[in-house]
DNA sequence: GCGCCTCTAGACCGGACGGTCCAGCCTCTC
DNA sequence: GAGAGGCTGGACCGTCCGGTCTAGAGGCGC
């Protein structure tokens, strides 16, 4: 865990990143976050006024930002839009497989525990939102036409979020692996 | 809630398992269960002597009952597999709407908020593969040879998966009812 | 040195959490 | 009618929850 030197405002939102995303927004305890982020109360609640909310809504925002950069990282090097889904499931089961087979979503873990939360689940939309046109503005520079290019990354994301539940269910990144060949469309 | 006239063991999982479903199994508290099945403490525990988990794999049992009741309802009259995935897939959406566009997989959001729990997450994958073997099973009768059964039904159960969690995020059941449409194999 | 402001440190709070316990009711059996 | 046992009702418990508050440490410009 390299989270160890950042500064502590960091520190918290990688940290609570990690954790919600493993044990859920509500399976994870504030004290627990301070404790594994060595850092006070006091801070926490200097940082983020608003509280495990405020904090939610930021190790989202990281976790996306996270997430931006892998899909990036896929399919800047493809030559085409399926060698880009492809190396992107592989990628994502890596890190599935690193997290112990348990970590699905950052984003649906953290605010969709309770869908009451409107903030919450439009900031979710949002994020979601932003991985779809992602993926989507690499299928178009890869050849697909607009239209395409959205059916395809939609696709690829409802692809993978389910991969992620029956993968957390199966302890196996398998799941995610097999998207690919699975839904070539 | 025709829940109301139960025996109190079955209302107190009918409700656990409406609740646990919309908010999360740590998002529910025993206090608003025992008060929706208006049902004393004293009952709950005599019912269920291991307290919440017991009533968590109950609840995780009967709403998994009930799914296998829609895929055959689903695909009995059907004439051609695609034909009971769209069934399928439409009675799934309406139910999310009558949610309120809340509820996700029963499952997941019972047993897998906390992967960490071997029990849960084991009662989780024995469902899941209940469920595929009852579409495959179906897909076979449907024409399918087995090995194709398998992956059809596979892949129907992950895109039904995606489509609950991006559904839970935009509140809307449209990605549900597009799933036949976007994976027909 | 001084005042200022950001950030740290942790004691403290009321309430909600899951769980225990037991007295008593109701029904079923003899 | 007596006794037994399944079930109910709810008081009670220790723990942990998220959140508040205040005292002061540390770095900054002047």
């Amino acid at each position: 865990m390299s989270e160890t030197s950042l500064p502590t405002r960091d520190r918290l939102i990688t940290t609570a990143a990690r954790l919600f995303r493993s044990q859920g927004y509500n399976g994870t305890g504030m004290a627990q976050i301070l404790a594994e982020a060595k850092a006070p109360k006091g801070s926490l609640y200097h940082h983020f006024p608003a509280g495990k909310e405020d904090l939610a809504l930021a190790a989202a925002d990281w976790a996306s930002a996270g997430m931006l950069q892998i899909i990036n990282d896929s399919f800047e090097p493809a030559a085409t839009y399926a060698q880009g889904a492809a190396t992107l499931c592989h990628k994502l089961a890596r890190l599935f497989d690193l997290s112990g087979g348990r970590d699905g979503c950052p984003v649906a873990s953290i605010l969709l525990a309770d869908p009451g939360n409107r903030v919450f689940r439009d900031r979710a939309a949002g994020i979601m939102g932003k991985w779809t046109r992602a993926i989507a503005y690499h299928a178009i520079r890869l050849g697909s036409d607009e239209a395409q290019a959205e059916e395809r990354a939609e696709n690829l994301l409802i692809a993978i979020q389910g991969a992620w539940v029956l993968g957390r269910a199966r302890g196996s990144s398998d799941v995610l692996r097999q998207v690919p060949a699975r839904f070539p469309g």
